[in-house]
DNA sequence: AGGGTGACTGCTA
DNA sequence: GTAGCAGCCACCC
């Protein structure tokens, strides 16, 4: 756990996050390209660690699949479909697979 | 200082 | 269309 505080990397992806309008998503790649990380991988390790939990809309960031897979698809598991709930809440419909329905929701860059 | 992990991605079989 | 492998970056032990 220890409540540590988060780095400028890990900052800095929340902080790109905050600028993703809601009912809009964007990958993981996407946002790394927000914050000039070229790894999706170590944007999801952020997300991972996140410690603004659901202070920051974790929920705005799928695979580039447009599939929910991690933590939205397994580890709340029970959660999921709330969350799925959230982001239509939001204006982003996913199918019953789990696939990002209307793909105009996905943003191709993150806002500044 | 070194090794292992992971809420990922892309290509190939 | 599904499955497997390799590459990638940042964090943790």
């Amino acid at each position: 756990m220890t409540d540590r505080e988060p780095t400028v990397f890990e900052s800095g992806v929340y902080e790109a996050l905050c600028r993703v309008p809601a009912g809009k998503v964007v990958t993981y790649k996407t946002l790394g390209q927000a914050v000039g990380c070229r790894s999706a991988q170590a944007i999801g390790n952020a997300m991972r660690r996140n410690p603004f939990a659901p202070e920051v809309p974790c929920h705005r960031v799928i695979p580039a699949t447009l599939k929910i897979g991690g933590f939205l698809g397994e580890v709340i598991g029970s959660s999921i479909d709330k969350k799925r709930d959230l982001l239509e809440a939001e204006g982003v419909a996913f199918d019953t697979q789990g696939n990002l329905m209307d793909k105009a929701c996905l943003l191709d860059e993150v806002p500044e």
